[in-house]
DNA sequence: AGCACGCCGACT
DNA sequence: GTCGGCGTGCTC
């Protein structure tokens, strides 16, 4: 019966033949575009914006594709409702880079879109109030830069003034001054050309402020500014004059990559090597910083990697002349790198379990309180214990929906899960064994620390900085004005300090515990681990006084702590770079993880077991698991995992994608794909 | 992602 | 006999 009725209907359609159509794209969930009916009096173009209908909903998408169809009577086109003229359409390279993004990170092109195009369209463009005109002509103040500044300066220009793609690597130690190196670079890059336009990337948001204010000082503007927390309605005043070109520089974390530039002629990635460039998270898992070198080549513009500590890959490709590697040498102002020595544990042991600093951490910190000088503590761990067990029947205290340990905070009076933010009042006594007050707290965080320097040094001023305590950035900035007023005598801080900040007073940086970042076991951990002492060392003595810096650690023979304490960095990367050689791993092979998790246990499992057993067999290829991802359970979800690795010349994308056209995924089930994976999560 | 469609349990 | 639970699948 139905087949006689569309017969029919192609019978009477037969006489007009084509139809001109509009692949429209979407910012939703979709991984293709939908064709719609391009009415007679509507000019349109790639890149336009339209409003169309689309499952009874009035969206905004972007026109992909057009082409002649011919009529198709099964499926009736919706017309375009009307092209939206207030919003400038998306350049040819913008396009480029979304398909290409969207075919590498294997995310539904509507995602990508998304992210480029998310707020504006959900705008209703009934503001149409003139905007406020934001860094549309910063003026460069002139400021005597060093020797060592005014070279790399030179060198950058050399390649950022030709108009065409390079990768530069500008390696420089904390405190180098690589921000007045952008500037001048900025400043120089605007005066050659009116119209252009330069992207500042930075790893974290709390990075941006101090940007920003350097940044006004110097041109006496502020950027744009751009970051997940930035109000939808200033996000769409700040896309609106990107896309038009009016706004010169925007400073901002990854998601501004996404921006629809109307003339970038630069980047900047700055920390490059820093991990918060890997989206993990949401629809599209991409490394900003990647993207960023593949969206320079498509515009055909240069691109800067900054970093004290580049990346191993970074390093590989500086090193094999594909990046042009920049050296911006010394300190400025000629500070000298801080003194860097080991504390064996083993040998100095803490004066009790519960003890965490050395005696000789102890005294120095004592020394610096007495010659007023500030002193850091660095311990990358939230909170005030990571274990609860109780001392009569060993239970440990777990989070009830995922496999992780509850965190004892002090603050909160809570225990809490890190991995879904559960919380339940600090109990008195055990769940599992009823007996009272056998609850102890193992292992140390931030909060820990703090109490013992308090119970040690009752006179000092501590002050913990935490993503818990300086949660906003008017906290954050309070804390650091504390700081700099010196009104603290002892920081205790979290990775949160390892980025950027200036502390002018600091001559003393502890590490609690330098062999923490060495247990997760994954590919970068040794290096990660290396990147993150360096940086929160470099906090020490950056204006006149000499820093001292203190690691304890039980493993004083790793290449980590050798290579610090000798100042060897290129010789600790060599030995991971053949490591990484040797055993194929990225950047020397490709990587990729697939995360199945659903609530279901048996149901993942054979549809686990189902995908292993139609893995392709391909040379040069090795799929590993199905493995109990190492979180085994969060937020009820268990999670599954496996790795395909592969030599580099194999499209593993391809790979992949052949993989699980055979398998039908129930859809409880939900399939993670992540290319490059870097957390092994 | 939404949102409708559809097939089994509890209740007026 | 009806309301509504959420599992499933589609959106030009």
């Amino acid at each position: 019966m139905q087949e006689i009725v569309k017969t029919q209907a192609k019978n009477q359609n037969s006489s007009s033949s084509s139809v001109k159509t509009a692949d429209i794209l979407l910012p939703l969930m979709l991984n293709k575009s939908y064709s719609y009916q391009i009415t007679d009096n509507m000019d349109l173009k790639l890149g336009d914006i339209v409003k169309v209908n689309f499952a009874n909903k009035d969206v905004m998408g972007v026109v992909w594709d057009i082409s002649e169809k011919k009529k198709n009577a099964e499926l009736k086109l919706k017309p375009i409702i009307e092209k939206i003229t207030e919003i400038p359409s998306f350049p040819s390279n913008m396009i480029k880079f979304i398909n290409w993004v969207s075919k590498y990170s294997m995310s539904p092109l509507g995602m990508v879109l998304k992210m480029s195009f998310g707020v504006m369209a959900k705008a209703k463009l009934v503001n149409k109030k003139t905007k406020k005109p934001i860094c549309e002509n910063p003026r460069y103040r002139e400021i005597k830069l060093s020797d060592a500044q005014n070279l790399a300066v030179f060198e950058l220009t050399q390649t950022t003034g030709v108009n065409g793609y390079q990768t530069c690597l500008l390696d420089g130690v904390t405190g180098s001054g690589k921000t007045e190196v952008y500037f001048k670079i900025l400043a120089n890059i605007i005066e050659q050309n009116k119209d252009a336009q330069i992207l500042v990337l930075l790893p974290e948001i709390a990075l941006l402020q101090q940007f920003v204010t350097r940044f006004e000082e110097r041109f006496g503007e502020k950027p744009a500014v751009w970051h997940s927390g930035v109000t939808p309605a200033k996000k769409r005043d700040t896309w609106l004059l990107v896309a038009k070109g009016k706004i010169k520089v925007v400073v901002g974390a990854r998601s501004a990559l996404f921006l629809p530039f109307k003339n970038l002629k630069l980047i900047i990635v700055d920390e490059e090597h820093d991990k918060s460039y890997k989206q993990e998270e949401g629809g599209c898992i991409y490394h900003a910083r990647d993207m960023a070198i593949v969206r320079a080549k498509i515009e055909n513009f240069p691109i800067i990697l900054a970093s004290a500590t580049p990346a191993l890959e970074t390093m590989v490709n500086a090193r094999a002349g594909k990046y042009k590697h920049i050296v911006l040498k010394g300190r400025y102002g000629g500070a000298a790198m801080p003194k860097i020595s080991v504390i064996d544990m083993k040998k100095n042991p803490p004066a009790t379990r519960s003890c965490f600093l050395t005696d000789k951490v102890k005294e120095k910190l004592v020394e610096n309180l007495k010659n007023k000088e500030q002193s850091l503590l660095f311990l990358n761990r939230r909170g005030y214990a990571p274990l609860t067990i109780c001392r009569n029947c060993g239970h440990r205290l777990e989070c009830p929906t995922c496999s992780a340990w509850l965190v004892k905070h002090k603050k909160y009076k809570q225990l809490q899960c890190h991995h879904c933010g559960f919380g339940i009042k600090t109990p008195n006594i055990c769940p599992e064994c009823e007996e009272q007050d056998t609850l102890a707290f193992c292992g140390p965080g931030v909060e820990r620390i703090e109490e013992e320097v308090r119970d040690f040094l009752p006179d000092a001023n501590s002050l913990i900085l935490s993503s818990d305590i300086t949660n906003s950035e008017k906290k954050l900035k309070e804390a650091l004005d504390k700081i700099s007023n010196q009104e603290i005598d002892i920081i205790i801080g979290t990775q949160l300090i390892a980025k950027g900040h200036h502390f002018p007073k600091l001559t003393f940086v502890g590490i609690v515990d330098a062999d923490l970042g060495l247990e997760s076991g994954d590919l970068r951990a040794a290096e990660s681990s290396y990147q993150i002492i360096q940086q929160v060392a470099g906090r020490a003595g950056r204006e006149k006084e000499l820093g001292q810096v203190y690691l304890q650690s039980y493993m004083p023979n790793t290449p980590v702590i050798k290579s610090i304490i000798a100042g060897n960095r290129d010789e600790f990367l060599q030995i991971e770079i053949n490591a990484r050689k040797m055993a194929k791993m990225p950047p020397f092979g490709r990587l990729a993880s697939l995360i199945i998790a659903s609530p279901k246990e048996k149901l993942l499992d054979d549809f686990c077991n189902y995908l292993a057993s139609v893995a392709p067999r391909y040379e040069k290829t090795v799929i590993l698991g199905p493995a109990i991802a190492p979180m085994a359970i969060i937020r009820n979800n268990h999670r599954r995992r496996f790795l395909i690795k592969t030599d580099k010349n194999i499209n593993i994308q391809t790979l992949i994608l052949n993989w699980l056209a055979r398998v039908k995924k129930p859809s409880q089930i939900k399939l993670k794909i992540d290319i490059d994976p870097y957390s092994f999560f």
